[in-house]
DNA sequence: AAGTATCTACCTAGTAGTAGGCAGGCATTC
DNA sequence: GAATGCCTGCCTACTACTAGGTAGATACTT
């Protein structure tokens, strides 16, 4: 048995991830997790609190992902690619997209501390990409690489945006087919 | 004065383009356009009903943007261009999504005529896509283009999360950064 | 005995939606 | 031409339910 915050921040991310934040109650969670909805007030005082600690808790697993990947892929293509199988894998079925998309409709209705730790999620994600376009631009195995900064940019927008078409479509190969175009690019 | 009817459509459009369907209430809409909650079931007998209402709207206005673009622009870098515009004025100051984006999330929250009627518009918007990367491969206004099916799919996502990047944000800038890659293949 | 985790039972505020009424416009009918 | 009846658009006042959150009791652990 898990102990039962860890069930309550998983259950909480898969939520958000599915639901988005205006979409899912302490109630969903009590249900999944099989305590009661008050209850969860003894681990998370308020939502925000739960909410916040699920975006760290997220920002730190996707972290390890990026290292884990520079451990094993020394080459700027095989990371990108392998970023991108990441991604793919956590879409689920086509159901759930990255948490960070799923905040950012409901921006306005989440607090500020929580908006600060997406920044910060999309700061590092815009880093790693920046250094693995820099290194995939060195050593040949990323074509057409012009500006590394503007590539990972627009590769954080086709990620993402991939997602919402697999979501929308609930089909996930309609994430694939919207990164054909750059996996192609990748030697 | 325009009748309640479009006011609550607009209205609706706008609070859900901000908040995503589960973020706006009858109660919202009911302050914006002055009027009680209760009568706003005298238009729309149910939030289905509504949000179908907004959907059709949505996607009647934006074929219309399109074919304006098609007629103003003869080449398809210019038709592109234009397009890349649209979304960016559709931005506000980086608080508004495009509905597919909004309700992509609540996807579960969500009638299935709505869901269909969020297929067709982004069916639409792959077909144009397509045509217009065909063209502008055609007379060599777009750049480096392979598959146009292919661009077209990897356009709308790149579109769509650019929008998600300058709401997360909160900077319209954040979608020209995000797009800058792409316009530069424009001629 | 103390602390942790959970429970039942409740609260306030807000959700979509319903019931029934009222004022005024526009016909048709006597 | 006045009376009748129907319609639209909005209202007040309500229902049933869900939201996040709280208080206090109870059980389990150490």
């Amino acid at each position: 048995m898990t102990d039962t915050k860890t069930a309550l921040l998983r259950s909480a991310e898969r939520a958000a991830r599915t639901k988005g934040f205006d979409g899912f109650s302490y109630a969903d969670l009590a249900a999944d997790v099989g305590i009661r909805k008050a209850s969860i007030h003894h681990h998370f005082p308020a939502k925000a609190d739960l909410t916040l600690a699920v975006m760290q808790r997220y920002h730190v697993a996707f972290a390890e992902t990026c290292d884990r990947i520079d451990a094993a892929h020394t080459t700027g293509g095989a990371r990108l690619h392998a970023l991108i199988a990441a991604y793919r894998s956590a879409l689920g079925n086509g159901e759930m997209v990255c948490l960070c998309v799923a905040f950012s409709i409901s921006r306005d209705h989440i607090t500020t501390d929580v908006r600060a730790a997406m920044g910060d999620f999309r700061q590092m994600m815009l880093e790693w990409l920046t250094a693995t376009f820099t290194r995939g631009n060195g050593d040949g195995t990323i074509a057409q690489v012009a500006d590394p900064a503007a590539e990972a940019r627009a590769a954080l927008a086709l990620l993402e945006g991939a997602q919402l078409a697999a979501r929308t479509q609930a089909d996930p190969t309609a994430f694939d087919a919207a990164l054909a175009l750059m996996s192609s690019r990748l030697g």
